[in-house]
RNA sequence: GUGGGCGUAGCUCAGUUGGUUAGAGCGCCAGGUUGUGGUCCUGGAGGUCGCGGGUUCGACCCCCGUCGCUCACCCCA
């Protein structure tokens, strides 16, 4: 046991793990580029109103999970619990000029009890879309998710979707919701019987079955759209269709956060077995500019986090590493070292990956460094080869000694090289 | 926040009803004659048995506490 361990609920990632997490934001960052998104970076902590402003101050989120923390100079932050309200503050402070697409990714930090899935840190990625209330943007914001999905090799993903409205359609379902919860709460499970009334959507989250049986014979809330809303949600439901992706109507949808408005969706991967199967989530958040102090502009956007997709591609049996992290050479020097140096710089200039064995170990040592490495080919350089000015060339893929090796002139290397490995 | 399971070498684990130098496999390092990996053989390094206290002549083993891991509830990525 070591004297320090990462902090509860956090986790290292290291190889050969990392190349998977590699493999996926780079995937992630080709197809945001393919879809017009630009990259955004922004602060991993903020003054605490950015999120509460947003996210609503009686979500669970807000309520038990926030890191504060108090600086030197006594201003208080939280470190993100998830990546949009950021990028909006990011956007209502720059005003960048609209459509404004950027995507991210990012650590995100939740004070939670750890468990299969669920961390105190996790990671997502994901897009921020702001100024466009077309709902071509809400078919593509969710398309460039479920492309990406399909580029993992995901295919039991479903896409839930759902419409909370306007503001004022929200408003309306909420005070019927209330009224309904109202006549209904001794029903309640323990812990909404006393907070029903302080946000009753929230109610529509609880899986327990007692709230679940009030909120069935509830209010439904596509019911209480207005004209528009309604013509926007079957807009974006008909556009998704016809990029062939389909979606399940789930009424009950509301997601955690209270930013949401009009398209709400959620990507849940069936692979998964356990509780904690959402992949990825996302909405309509069009009056949050406003709620940070910036003009009215709608936006949408959604967040995946990267655990969980890896989770799942696991649990669909998917191995591969998608992007290669594998290196080209291997460098045995058994003249004590420099040549290694002059030639792992020559041939890394040259554009392949490099690897060589360190503190003029013998050879035998070094031969079993290269095999490990995973190098298709190990370079040696013995006092002979030094001598005559030549390397000696082995493919480690080859088992037949005889065709195996060659000398090559070490003047010509680079050209030899790319031509062997091109085979 | 609540509850269950578990903490023995880098990893996966064994360790008889508490008995003295705590083991295996894999991995790592070094050899197996004169410059060659992947197989094989031999040897070696590496552990305050999570931590603290208690019971006992004696604790990896029993008891208490604590920290951590893990799973579940809740909620979410």
């Amino acid at each position: 046991m070591s004297t320090f361990q990462a902090p509860i609920g956090t986790h290292d990632v290291l190889a050969p793990q990392s190349a998977l997490w590699e493999g996926l934001v780079a995937t992630f960052a080709q197809y945001a580029y393919r879809y017009g998104f630009t990259l955004a970076v922004t602060p991993m902590f903020e003054e605490i109103g950015v999120f509460n402003r947003g996210i609503g101050e009686h979500s669970d989120v807000m309520t038990k999970e926030m890191y504060v923390f108090t600086d030197r100079g006594e201003r208080t932050y939280a470190l993100r619990p998830e990546g949009t309200a950021s990028v909006v503050r990011a956007f209502v402070q720059h005003q960048p000029v609209t459509p404004y697409k950027a995507w991210y990714v990012t650590p995100a930090f939740r004070y939670e009890r750890p468990q299969a899935g669920r961390y105190r840190q996790h990671h997502q990625l994901g897009v921020e879309a702001l100024g466009s209330d077309d709902p071509a943007m809400d078919v593509e914001v969710i398309a460039l998710a479920w492309r990406f999905y399909e580029a993992l090799g995901l295919t039991r993903v479903r896409l839930l979707i759902n419409s909370m409205g306007h503001a004022e359609c929200r408003a309306r379902y909420v005070e019927v919701l209330r009224g309904h919860l109202d006549e209904h709460r001794e029903q309640l499970c323990d812990e909404h019987r006393a907070s029903w009334s302080t946000n009753p959507l929230r109610v529509l989250d609880c899986k327990r079955d007692a709230c679940v049986a009030v909120t069935n014979d509830g209010p439904s809330l596509p019911d209480f759209l207005c004209a528009d809303c309604a013509a926007h949600f079957a807009a974006v439901r008909a556009g998704l269709a016809s990029l062939g992706i389909s979606s399940t109507l789930q009424p009950r949808l509301v997601r955690g956060f209270d930013y949401y408005t009009r398209t709400t969706f959620e990507f849940v991967a069936d692979a998964l077995g356990s509780a904690q199967n959402a992949i990825g989530g996302g909405g309509r958040y069009d009056g949050l500019t406003e709620q940070l102090g910036g003009k009215p502009t709608s936006g949408i956007g959604f967040g995946s986090g990267i655990e969980r997709l890896l989770l799942a591609r696991e649990a669909e049996g998917l191995t591969s590493n998608l992007i290669n992290r594998s290196i080209d050479v291997f460098i045995v020097d058994t003249t004590g070292g420099a040549e290694a140096t002059a030639l792992a710089d020559q041939l890394r200039r040259a554009g392949f990956a490099v690897e060589r064995a360190y503190d003029a170990r013998s050879m035998k040592s070094q031969m079993k460094a290269a095999d490990r490495s995973g190098a298709r080919v190990a370079l040696l350089v013995g006092p002979q080869e030094l001598e005559a000015g030549q390397i000696t060339m082995r493919d480690l893929r080859s088992d037949d000694f005889e065709t195996a090796q060659r000398r090559v002139e070490r003047a010509g290397l680079v050209a030899t090289l790319r031509e062997h490995l091109s085979k």
